[in-house]
DNA sequence: TTGCAACGTTACTGACCGGTAACACACATT
DNA sequence: AATGTGTGTTACCGGTCAGTAACGTTGCAA
């Protein structure tokens, strides 16, 4: 507990982060990375400021507290996941069936490339005080996440659909939190296998010999 | 975060703790609570041996440093959690199948009733530097779990049985983030149920209306 | 009784952190 | 040329934190 992070944080520091765009997108920007790789509380604003090669008056002008630059970090993130849904569609517009499996594989892709988990998730582990505004942000995204992926079980066609949602949202969550805690051979490596076999089995489609199959 | 937690956290503290035991033992058991409540790095050193009827002179005699305390609190959890599969051959002997059924029942009513996650990946999630001594205790616990698991899905005669212990690890880690990120009204709610059609579906003695028999 | 080991108390250090004040500069608009 | 807005720089404040030093106290055991 006595390492001197902020050294090596500055060392990582994109100094040369495009200066064309405004300080408070390149602040924004810079903390959600350091936030990813350290932690919200392992990161102090100056580092956030200097990596995004600003200073911590500008980013004080910006975001009256940490916090609030914490929750438009948390804003942002849950944004580009909302553009998920929107990029299904119009991969396999109308097919609602291969844009499940389609959102399965890219969750799938995304947990075997990447370790450092959801940090959306991450945050709610980290902020634990009472009332802390950030936990409404992460609990609107996570709602929102479900609601999404219940209406797309719906429009698969599928008849238990809202168990099904919840099914895959638990997976898909313990996938990203066991690549944390044990590593590149944790059980989430099976998750992609895993996932397909809940919805083969939820579709009705699917005899014994067939999941026995795909699990395999 | 210019909030006094020390002031939050001695309030709650339990000064009047049993004096009959040692203080090593009193610090840990403070240091997992507090870790609980408000996060590893949301709590200082100072905190926990007030907590624990003690001081901080007395802490750091037991515990060269912090990190020793947090490596020591997490083993003690993992130990308690190692528990768990005696208790279960115990309850029901030579019954592996029933073990199984039980495990689940568990880890449904612990996590219905307790949403702040698991100590360990709650840990995982804080202590990201590289090297840190925690995380080989985190991942260590964290395999020993799952291979007990895979284990118990062998005894149990299930074919795949790698795969649905994989599968039932990833469901209850995905309820215990969920429970910290959405709240009581998360898709873990549903955690039981889930994991008992995933066993019946792995057993191959379900047909697909069992399945959703069970599943609604 | 002596001695030792464990524990408690106070005070301190050095580092870090969140946040602010004051001033200087660059640039675009009028 | 004047003005205002956004930004950079330096310095500072109060607080917290991990960790240590020095000394005093308790209780047990030989």
């Amino acid at each position: 507990m006595s390492t001197t992070l902020s050294q090596k944080i500055s060392d990582s520091s994109d100094i040369s982060m495009n200066v064309l765009t405004r300080p408070r997108e390149r602040i924004v920007k810079s903390a959600i990375e350091l936030f990813r790789q350290h932690g919200i509380k392992g990161v102090g604003v100056d580092a956030i400021a200097e990596a995004a090669g600003s200073n911590k008056m500008t980013l004080y002008r910006h975001f009256g507290c940490k916090d609030d630059l914490v929750c438009e970090c948390l804003k942002q993130v849950s944004d580009e996941k909302e553009r998920i849904w929107d990029n299904l569609e119009n991969s396999y517009p109308g097919d609602p069936a291969r844009q499940l499996r389609a959102w399965v594989d890219e969750a799938a892709q995304h947990i075997y490339s990447d370790l450092r988990g959801c940090d959306l998730a991450n945050a709610a582990v980290e902020l634990k005080e009472a009332g802390h505004p950030a936990q409404k942000v992460i609990m609107d995204a996570k709602k929102a996440h479900v609601r999404h992926l219940v209406e797309l079980c719906r429009s698969a066609g599928i008849e238990h659909y809202e168990q099904l949602a919840q099914a895959l949202v638990l997976l898909v969550e313990g996938a990203r939190v066991c690549g944390q805690s044990i590593g590149v051979e944790g059980p989430q490596q099976q998750l992609k296998q895993t996932c397909e076999a809940m919805i083969d089995a939820f579709s009705g489609h699917g005899s014994n010999s067939d999941r026995a199959a795909v699990s395999n």
